[in-house]
RNA sequence: GUUCCCAUCGUCUAGUGGUCUAGGACACAAGAUUCUCAUUCUUGCAACACGGGUUCAAAUCCCGUUGGGAAUGCCA
């Protein structure tokens, strides 16, 4: 049975490419009918990144995006004890010792190895260098120092790298706590993890990792390393490039549907489909099949992408999800009436809507009334449009009052028809005035419709308080 | 510096030696529909980084160049 593995550490957000990494190891446990697992990589505690909370981001952000795991380690630092128990075995067998190199001397090495293109070799790797007594020591890894190190990776395919030219790496700090590189093949080892897809740039770990495990004589995990994310510029997407994090893209109204739609596009494809159901992707995704070349991250694709499924949302579905943004713009917990209200203007808002937060200013044309606390902002050229014939406005006001127009699309289409005429006009500039001061914008979803929903009533109301 | 990786329209990609005068999507431009804005529909613009091979034939295979990226921590 196929077992991945998503190894976050609790930074208190979840960078765009975590997600993906998360995507890919979920949907190749879901096809292989593996599983999938979690494990919280809390190692560092050090006060400036540490805070617990952190872990409560990964797992809210997972379920919204809806992955969900099988298994849970929920603190990688919790088995210390457990690889450190390792490393001494390793010790043991002769294959990690201990290394008294202070800050200063490794210093004073590593200008060296850059000089000679050779990584740092601790004189202590040889028994015969006596220890200093006054140093706490790391414990180091014995690289081999010949021969040729082969990685089949399953999306990057063979990667070589000589044995001498990678580093005694240190398994653990000084401080007797064990380092990320010991931590994460022990614990992959001990949960069964059997296929490891992380990012790119765990590529020259991978070799170290590789010789940890052959030293316990350990299975080889498959290693699948997928390319980075790239921002507009070309480098790693990182905070500088922008919105980078699902929680920004969730609370600036995206579907977690849309999003992954687009991060399993980002380096996989399936022929020319672009709209991949869940259950597709599910069917067709193989993580042999991820493509190896990094990939620049587009707002504006997976804007379009957001808008698409919004479009195409059951209503009531999309009312529900929309909610909280409406409830948060207008300050109050929305009652039935709005609601219903708020319903009927779904089909006119989510044509025209590339996010939830777009809806939810839209919205606000179909609920407010005289008991609502809510006052309109209008832009100049609404102020402008507004001022430019409001005799008119208090003709058709008065028009509403007394004739006895039918309140629907199809009458008050009627009447404006006939008004226009009556005037000459086109009738896109007969309504714009009582567009805006029935929408407090000269944009908006269709007027008509608009006063059909909110009612005569409150129609002239708003003609009345914004004319 | 060293090691590793990458290279098709602006962007994401299809393409696994002939069906490619290179297909789709987003973006952009024009038009149609229209009460504004959108939606929808039609059309257009736009790419195989370069140079050598291999082959009857190369976007596709090999080598090099150039360009880009990543790693090089007692972070993960």
């Amino acid at each position: 049975m196929i077992k991945t593995r998503l190894a976050p550490s609790p930074t208190g957000f979840m960078h765009i490419g975590t997600a993906r990494t998360a995507l890919f190891n979920w949907l190749y446990a879901k096809h292989t009918n593996g599983k999938f697992c979690l494990r919280i990589e809390d190692t560092d505690r050090n006060p400036e990144r540490y805070f617990p909370e952190a872990v409560d981001v990964i797992y809210n952000e997972l379920k919204w995006l809806g992955l969900n795991w099988d298994e849970l380690e929920e603190s990688q630092y919790a088995r210390s004890s457990r690889h450190i128990e390792v490393a001494n075995e390793l010790i043991k067998k002769g294959c990690a010792y201990y290394c008294y190199l202070t800050p200063e001397e490794l210093e004073v090495l590593r200008e060296q190895s850059r000089k000679t293109g050779l990584p740092i070799k601790s004189p202590y790797r040889d028994s015969t260098t006596p220890p200093p007594s006054n140093i706490k020591p790391v414990i180091r890894l014995k690289m081999p120092t010949s021969g040729v190190s082969i990685l089949n990776d399953i999306v990057q395919g063979e990667i070589k790298v000589e044995n001498q030219l990678i580093e005694d790496l240190i398994l653990v700090r000084s401080d007797g706590t064990p380092t990320y590189n010991l931590s994460v093949v022990v614990d992959d080892h001990d949960m069964g993890i059997n296929y490891v897809i992380r990012g790119a740039d765990h590529i020259n770990n991978t070799f170290k990792q590789m010789q940890i495990i052959k030293a316990m004589g350990w299975e080889l995990p498959t290693y699948g390393h997928v390319p980075l994310i790239l921002g507009q510029d070309g480098s790693k997407m990182s905070k500088r490039h922008g919105a980078t994090t699902t929680e920004d893209y969730r609370k600036s109204g995206y579907l977690p549907k849309a999003l992954f739609n687009y991060l399993l596009k980002l380096g996989w494809s399936h022929g020319d489909d672009e709209i991949i159901s869940i259950e597709d992707a599910i069917k067709w995704f193989d993580a042999h099949d991820i493509l190896k070349s990094p990939a620049k991250f587009d707002h504006t694709k997976l804007t379009a992408l957001n808008a698409l499924y919004i479009r195409n949302s059951d209503d009531e579905e999309l009312l529900n999800i929309t909610l909280p943004f409406i409830e948060e713009k207008v300050q109050h917990q929305l009652s039935q009436n709005e609601k219903s209200l708020l319903l009927k203007g779904i089909p006119y808002m989510k044509e025209r809507a590339k996010t939830l937060l777009d809806i939810a200013n839209m919205g606000i044309i179909y609920i407010i009334d005289e008991t609502s606390n809510f006052t309109p902002t209008f832009d100049e050229k609404s102020i402008k449009t507004l001022n430019s014939d409001k005799n008119k406005i208090d003709e058709i006001i008065k028009d509403f009052e007394e004739k006895d127009i039918p309140w629907t699309k199809e009458g008050i289409n009627d009447y404006f028809k006939e008004k226009a005429n009556q005037y000459d006009m086109k009738m896109g500039d007969l309504v714009a005035p009582p567009r805006v001061a029935i929408t407090f914008s000269t944009i908006s979803p269709p007027l008509f419709e608009a006063m059909v929903i909110i009612g005569k009533q409150e129609t002239i109301r708003r003609l009345k308080t914004y004319r």
